[in-house]
DNA sequence: TCATGCTGCTTGCAATTGCAAACGCACTGG
DNA sequence: CCAGTGCGTTTGCAATTGCAAGCAGCATGA
């Protein structure tokens, strides 16, 4: 288990630079490294650290993040929606209040994708995934302070009290 | 320049994991390093492969893109799109939901304000000011001694099914 | 034929990573 | 008072990274 996708990396890199039609040399001036390493690199025969990749991608001029996907450093992101991109690219919330956002909405988006388990079938109906006709602005009313945590399990408990509870419309019950 | 970053990137570690109030040694164990390795990563003292890296941020649980980043692996992401207007947006979510993560969004960066007197947009990066981990304690489950995020969906599940889409008492109607 | 220049590859070697073991410190409790 | 447990840190050491130097093959040209 010496080079797991250590091998896939160098190919990549390989493809790439031949693609670009430049030389081993070349490449490895570009991005600062020495020839035979990257030599090594490419046939899998050593595994490159982060920094050797940042270079390489540099000096590929493709983004450094399609390198660590390949390296599998990095999980292949499924542009799920833009509110997923959108968490992620906000620089206004910690790392942690980023990953309980996401995770929050990931569960809403699981919840509402329930397959077809009678059970759950009605919370489901609730939700489904194509057109909710959330037709109504919503505009989650500005004057409402709700009464928001600071902390997640904090966090959670006052929601179903107060801020989700009081905007239930039971209209959307199916006759 | 043989330690441009590499501090930076040890301190934020460190601050994500007293942030989640686990141990030096629990991380470790979690991301798959050894104890003194990661306590030398956090002091600046050695500079994380890319893979170590990886697992660490699995080991957090936050993006592996955020310690990439802090790392000056990867390029800053552009500024922040906007994540409300994305969840206002996004029909995949039902409006209940759309409430609660707008909510819990909005309490997120309320929570970030403490410190900060004016709108420090441009100064916070990737991490904001001082997020102040003082967790009111507001919850203090009985039993609780996981203090991993994992709690946390753990936690979403109960209220996202229950509370959020549907099973709440309807009389609450706006009014 | 030899010289020059290009391609990529192999060979030692210093520097670094990453770990197992052990250390010092604070706390608990028999 | 000393054993036991947790914390973070320090200390050697094997394994690896990454590089300078050198090697072999294939062109072009005098």
């Amino acid at each position: 288990m010496a080079l797991p996708k250590v091998g896939s990396i160098g190919e990549y890199i390989r493809e790439q630079r031949t693609q670009a039609k430049i030389s081993l040399r070349q490449l490895a001036a570009a991005a600062g490294v020495s020839n035979p390493y990257l030599s090594q690199i490419e046939r899998g025969l050593r595994k490159p650290s982060a920094e050797i990749l940042n270079q390489i991608a540099k000096g590929l001029h493709i983004s450094a993040q399609a390198l660590y996907v390949q390296a599998g450093l990095i999980e292949d992101r499924e542009p799920d929606s833009d509110v997923l991109a959108a968490i992620r690219a906000d620089n206004f919330i910690t790392e942690r209040q980023r990953q309980v956002l996401i995770d929050i909405y990931e569960s809403f988006r699981k919840e509402n994708r329930v397959g077809a388990p009678e059970e759950d079938a009605r919370t489901a109906k609730n939700a489904p995934p194509s057109p909710e006709p959330h037709e109504s602005d919503a505009g989650s009313s500005p004057d409402d302070e709700s009464p928001l945590p600071e902390e997640f399990t904090a966090a959670l408990k006052p929601y179903t009290a107060s801020s989700v509870n009081g905007h239930v419309t039971p209209e959307t019950k199916e006759g």
